[in-house]
DNA sequence: CACGATATAGAACGATCGATAAATAATATC
DNA sequence: GATATTATTTATCGATCGTTCTATATCGTG
C-alpha cells in the first residue's frame, strides 16, 4: 500500500508522528467514547492543530477508523494471539484469551476494559456508521473465535457433542461481560476468577 | 415521597404526564445514551417544552436521575424478580434471572440490551457523576445477587465449596456480556443458548 | 375578583461542537 | 532558483449544545 522507502511525496513533510498520535486518540476513545471525546480534546492531547489532523485523516469519523486499526495492530493482536496460535490445544487457546482478557482489561496503563467493546457502546443516529464499525469489529472478531473451535472440533480436539458456534458465542459474551466488569473497577484477579470458571463449563466428552 | 391524594399545590397544575414523558426518554437514553441525547431529542420525543422538563427535573443529569428510578421500577423490578422469589431454589432463580436477561435483551418493543449497562458506558469527564450513577446501581445488583447466593449456600442450597462471591460476579459478567450480544443483533434462543452454557455445571449441593 | 404560585410556550443566551478558509512554511521536482 | 505540492498556523465558520429569560396561562386561596 505505502511506499517503503521509495520517493517521498512532494511538499512539506508531515511534523507530526501519525503513530504517536493515534496512540494517544485511541486512549481518549477508549476512555471516554466515541461521541464524548471532541476535536478540541483530541488536539490537546495529541497536541497536534484540528487543521493538521483534518489534513490527515479528513474528519473525526475518520480518525475513528484509523483509531480502530491501531488499536487492532497494537493491543487486539497480542489479545487473540492464543487463538491463532497452532502449537496450543483448542481449550488452551480459549484460556490463553479469556486470561489474556483479564489482565489487559484491568490493566493499570490502559483504560478499562475493551476499546472495540465500550468506544462506542450507545450513540446518537449520526454517528451510526461509526457504531458499525465496531460492531462489524466484534462479529468478526467472534467469527474468528468460532472458526478456532470448529477446527478443534474437526481434529477431533473438543467434545463431540459440542457446538462451536454457541461455544464460542459463550466465550465472547464471557469476555464482553469482563470488559464492563472492568470498567467498573473489577481487579485482574476477579476477572481471573471469572475466566476460570467459565472454562470450567467447557464441554467435557461424553 | 408525594402526597397522594392530598391538597395538591397551588399554581398552574402541570399539564404533561410525568412517567410517560420518562418512558420516553428511557428509551431515547437506552437506545443513544447519555451524551448522546440531546435535550432537543427530548423535546422532540416527549412532546414537552424544554422549559418544563427542566421545571420539573432540575436539569439533564437530574432528568437522568428520573430516567434511571423509571427503568429500575418498569423493568429492572422485572428482570430481577427470580432472585428475590422465596419460593425458587437458588438454581432456579439463578435461571430465571438469565432467561429474563435473555428475553428482555432482545425484546422487539425496546432497545437492545441492558440500559443499566449502556446509557453510560463510556462519558466524558463532565458526565463522570452520571456514570457513577449507574456504576453504584450495577455494584449494587450485583451485591444483591451475590447475598442471594450466600443464603442459598447457608441453606445448604449450593456445593459448599462454592464461593458465591466468585459465582455471583460470573453470572452478572455473563449478563452483562449478554447485553452487548444482544446490542450486536444477537436473538433471543441465542441468548438462551449462552445462558444455558453459562448454567451448566451448576455447582449444586452433592 | 384579586393575588400568589406554578407551568407553559417561544425566543434567545453563551459555550462548544465538527469543520474550514486564508496565509504562511517547508519540501520535491524541474 | 522557480514552481508545484503538501503541512502548519491562526482565525473563524454555522450548527448545535445545555440552559435560561420573558411573557402568558392556569391553578388554589383569600
Amino acid at each position: 500500500m505505502t511506499e517503503t522507502k521509495a520517493r517521498r511525496r512532494a511538499g512539506r513533510p508531515r511534523v507530526f508522528d501519525t503513530d504517536a498520535a493515534l496512540d494517544k486518540a485511541v486512549r481518549l476513545f477508549w476512555q471516554r467514547g466515541y461521541e464524548a471525546t471532541s476535536m478540541a480534546d483530541l488536539v490537546a492531547e495529541t497536541g497536534v492543530a484540528a487543521a493538521s489532523l483534518y489534513a490527515a485523516f479528513g474528519n473525526k469519523a475518520g480518525l475513528f477508523a484509523a483509531v480502530i486499526e491501531r488499536y487492532a495492530a497494537t493491543f487486539s493482536v497480542h489479545l487473540y494471539a492464543p487463538i491463532n496460535d497452532p502449537a496450543l490445544s483448542t481449550y488452551e487457546a480459549v484460556k490463553g484469551l479469556l486470561e489474556r482478557a483479564a489482565s489487559s482489561f484491568s490493566e493499570p496503563g490502559t483504560p478499562a476494559g475493551c476499546f472495540m467493546y465500550s468506544a462506542a457502546a450507545a450513540v446518537s443516529p449520526a454517528s451510526a456508521a461509526i457504531e458499525c464499525l465496531l460492531r462489524d469489529k466484534r462479529i468478526a472478531a467472534e467469527a474468528l473465535l468460532i472458526e478456532r473451535l470448529q477446527r478443534g472440533a474437526a481434529q477431533g480436539d473438543l467434545a463431540a457433542n459440542t457446538d462451536p458456534a454457541v461455544l464460542g458465542k459463550f466465550i465472547n459474551t464471557v469476555m464482553e461481560g469482563m470488559s464492563v466488569q472492568a470498567r467498573d473497577g473489577a481487579t485482574t484477579s476477579e476477572l481471573l476468577s471469572v475466566a476460570k470458571m467459565a472454562l470450567d463449563r467447557w464441554p467435557a466428552a461424553i
